[in-house]
RNA sequence: GCGCGAGUAGCUCAGCUGGAUAGAGCGUCGGCCUCCGGAGCCGAAGGUCGUGGGUUCGAAUCCCGCCUCGCGCACCA
């Protein structure tokens, strides 16, 4: 345990034996201002109601209950309105650094998931293009925020969904046809809507090489029922196509998350819920359930019973479904696969399916949970380079692509640029801050803490498998800069579970650059090697603790922590 | 118009779920330093937390109104 969980429970006992009132939570929180000791709790302020006392008349009786030597505690003040100031004894303080030499690369980590199922759905692009950087804004989050909930002791799916099927599939299948007919001499234009990428160009060639050449008449035919806003004749020609193109696409996406270093555990496809029946059931199930209607000629769903603001429908009039009802059937699947919790990270450009999403899957009466799915919605990303945006124009063919990026930049500053931000605040990607080398760059401050550290040890040519906090005189740790550092490292648990809790990586990342700090302030002040026996040892400790957290740190972003740069 | 998000130092942003005198980096100004690993270190200036009310011992944080910006408001995904 460390020292703040000690105090923690000491006050929960202490609190109990005043006749606190069940639930009654200890705040203990760390002092903005050092004078008011290393911890302070407010415990007596939020007792002073249900008890009918005054703040520090509970807290004098708090302070006597308590087992202060138990919790290590140095001293005690009651303060302002009601504080308690908790000073601890010198060693108690550092001595929490054995128990992250201890744990290692488990330090941080906790059991609060008890294993439960949790389905994080990210990225999840169509297959009509190459991911872009609102994906890799999308990647970088939910596999950080899978990493943090895998660290709080759930078990984690990492699941992409590819919305292989519907009118966007069906566009992009067009557009394909045309450039395949472009590539055997046919005039003929992408149709509005259609994708004119010069990736598509590239696909199509490489289809007629694997393919051959299709019937010059059908080509042409099909091209001008494109033209009229028609399926081209020939169903199994215009099928090849589909199927080429989408599965050429879904390669060079995952080339992309290759680059990024994503991995998905489940790639679920939107085309298999029609295959396999369970879109038909799905909706056989809404109906029995009593909450459509028909309309219009379509069938709609009367969401509106569930928390949606207007009815939505389920199968348009030319006999199709709307994207809604296979929505609806995948997150059914997600529940039957034993998925008690689920989040889906999407752009905040989706956050009109959420409510829906959620209507439908109550509509169906199965006993889903009301707030299920959960959603992580995060903003737009602004791309600058030479203190310019770089325009994202889809209709150019021509934008910012996850792997334009991770090649310009790098793996470890794209995956940090994109956690830095709260999820909910729109973010500019620097490039050319990203890219420097110096350390203004905050992910090159951050690494460049956890190489000094390693440098000590290769310098002084010690094994660290050798240090460990066994007979370690803690109070050597005597320095301002030291004592900041390791309340810093020994806050880390905290910060890892809040931040699990909140499904916000960012604190991880801001977490790091103040930690980082921290390092390079104390190791400009202070000296390793070469100190009197018992500060090396101690010194030692804490660089080796220090090195600990923060590559525990970048691990959970997923970004890598080198020994030298 | 409705819904969601944002608005905090000159700039970019934190603010640990309601705590004590609101913080960091960059930039500006003043002063040191050249040491295991590269310009670092110390200090200063800089704030009506968009705005007006409310809730309470206490509000950047919670509630209501208003202003500005972004996103959405499809029988597209």
């Amino acid at each position: 345990m460390t020292p703040d969980e000690l105090l923690r429970t000491e006050l929960a006992r202490a609190a109990a034996a005043i006749g606190a009132p069940e639930g009654t939570t200890a705040a203990l929180e760390r002092p903005r201002d050092p004078a008011h000791g290393d911890w302070a709790s407010n415990l007596a302020m939020t007792l002073a109601k249900p008890l009918g006392k005054k703040p520090r008349e509970i807290a004098e009786a708090l302070v006597a209950k308590l087992d202060l030597a138990a919790a290590g505690v140095a001293s005690t003040e009651i303060a302002g309105p009601g504080f308690i100031n908790f000073r601890l004894a010198a060693g108690a303080r550092a001595g929490g650094l054995a128990d992250i030499l201890a744990q290692g690369a488990a330090f941080g980590r906790s059991n609060v998931g008890q294993n439960e199922r949790v389905n994080v759905e990210f990225v999840s692009a169509n297959p009509t293009g190459p991911l872009h950087v609102g994906h890799g804004r999308q990647a970088a989050l939910g596999d950080a925020i899978s990493a943090l909930l895998e660290s709080a002791g759930y078990s984690v799916s990492r699941e992409f969904y590819y919305n292989d099927a519907g009118v966007q599939i069906e566009n992009l299948a067009k557009s394909f046809w045309v450039r395949v007919a472009q590539a055997s001499g046919i005039e003929a234009a992408i149709p509005d809507g259609g994708y004119n990428g010069d990736y598509i160009k590239e696909i199509a060639e490489r289809f007629l090489s694997e393919s051959g050449t299709p019937p010059h008449p059908a080509l042409l035919a099909g091209a001008e029922a494109i033209a009229a806003g028609e399926r081209p004749a020939d169903a199994g020609l215009f099928e090849a196509m589909r199927r080429f193109a989408v599965a050429a696409l879904r390669a060079e996406q995952d080339l992309d998350l290759k680059a990024f270093g994503v991995q998905f555990d489940v790639y679920y496809l939107e085309s298999s819920l029609y295959t396999d029946g369970r879109v038909d059931e799905t909706v056989r199930m809404l109906k029995k359930a009593g909450h459509t209607f028909d309309e219009d000629g379509a069938l709609w769903l009367r969401t509106t019973d569930f928390a949606d603001d207007k009815d939505r429908v389920m199968r348009k009039r030319d006999g199709t479904y709307t994207y809604f009802v296979p929505d609806v059937a995948y997150h059914v699947t997600k529940w039957q696969r034993g998925f008690t919790r689920a989040i889906n990270v999407q752009g905040s450009d989706h956050h009109g399916t959420t409510a829906r999403v959620r209507a439908g899957l109550q509509a169906l009466e199965i006993g889903v949970p009301k707030g299920y799915p959960g959603y992580v919605l995060h903003q737009m990303v602004t791309v600058m380079r030479g203190g310019e945006e770089v325009k994202i124009s889809k209709r150019a063919g021509s934008y910012v692509t996850v792997r334009d990026l991770i090649d310009e930049v790098g793996r470890d500053a794209v995956r940090y640029f994109f956690l830095m931000r709260k999820g909910d605040s729109q973010l500019v990607f620097d490039v050319d801050l990203a890219r420097s080398q110096s350390e203004e760059n905050p992910v090159y401050y951050i690494q460049m803490a956890h190489a000094r550290l390693s440098g000590i040890f290769r310098v002084g040519e010690i094994d660290t498998a050798t240090i460990t906090g066994d007979g370690v005189q803690w109070d050597a740790l005597a320095e301002e800069a030291e004592r900041d550092l390791v309340a810093s490292l020994l806050d880390y648990p905290r910060l890892v579970a809040g931040a699990a809790e909140a499904l916000e990586p960012h604190r991880v990342a801001v977490y790091l650059l103040e930690t980082a700090r921290q390092v390079h302030l104390w190791y400009h002040k202070h000296h390793v090697l070469g100190e009197p026996e018992a500060i090396l040892r101690a010194r030692l400790a804490l660089a080796k603790a220090a090195r600990q957290v923060l590559a525990n740190g970048l691990n959970l972003l997923g970004i890598s922590a080198p020994e030298r740069m």
